[in-house]
DNA sequence: TATCATGTAACTTATGAAGATTCATGAAAG
DNA sequence: CTTTCATGAATCTTCATAAGTTACATGATA
């Protein structure tokens, strides 16, 4: 099973649109993402039915923050994304009426539920800010800027 | 993305194996799994090399456990089973040149590289004996016996 | 009114576990 | 020695779902 990249992009997108002078068009974040607007824009539907983003037609229109980076948590996004499954494993059946399986999914759920758990709590402590702070560092140190960041305006941070 | 199964079918079937008398052919262990012998011959194949289970051809053949439950752990199984892909989500590239997506996949791939250290720590202090014991518990406790175990010799715990 | 951009439906593709079929191999029973 | 039973393994199909694609309607701006 191919992993679910959908977080991992919309952090991506959106730290790129915080850098963008004006509104960013699903064609252009695809660009960015490398893959297709249709899924940009099936994906950014979530974010901005919470109210993370905000969309515009015509002309001048595409996408932009509705809120800074850093009130918008990891958190935020995983669940405007509907909170999508977390782990690629996972009990045979649901219901079980064998008393084995049932203790066996007991504890695999319970295990799992913990880290979970830990693990969303960890996404609710982390900002878009700090990434964004750490993409700077990495830009000080000497890294190069990618080929859709090349003769930018408003690069705040250099 | 359905999930894998295959920890929890193994777990599931090791501790069947160890209230059976002799060998459980891949047919019988199937029909407790609810699938085909096929799948469970493959999935079992994994533990066999790792020396946790042997199989036996021919007359009275079928899969025996190599070791008690006590001595095996769950960390044990999942690694048996070449450490299937733990999370549903992940990056959307492995080695992006875009700063911002390495800014992203370090942070998302430690968070997630976190817990499972912290899963398969857990995972390590389980063992499948634990788990038979969670199950005697449930009998004690007004449970039914699931079809598969009625009249059946070598109920240890009854 | 022409252009640009989102919104959305519908379809195809890609991936990997799971399921199923088939035959070879080897062990035990008769 | 032959039959039966069981694993071993190759090969194909099925299934679920994110992702990718095509097409068209809707609305906003120049």
């Amino acid at each position: 099973m191919r992993s679910d990249s959908r977080l991992s992009r919309m952090l991506h997108a959106l730290i790129h649109m915080d850098r963008l002078a004006g509104a960013a068009t699903s064609e252009v974040l695809a660009d960015m993402l490398s893959t297709n607007a249709v899924v940009v824009r099936r994906t950014m539907a979530g974010l901005r039915d919470q109210g993370l983003v905000r969309s515009e037609k015509g002309h001048g229109g595409g996408w932009a923050l509705a809120r800074p980076l850093d009130q918008i948590s990891l958190l935020d996004i995983y669940q405007a994304l509907g909170e999508p499954q977390l782990f690629a494993i996972g009990p045979s059946t649901d219901n079980p009426t064998c008393l084995v399986e049932q203790a066996v999914n007991a504890e695999l759920g319970a295990a799992l539920a913990t880290v979970r758990g830990q693990l969303l709590d960890h996404f609710a402590k982390v900002s878009l800010g700090d990434l964004a702070r750490q993409f700077d560092e990495k830009l000080k140190q000497g890294g190069h800027l990618p080929p859709h960041l090349q003769g930018m305006q408003r690069l705040d941070g250099l």
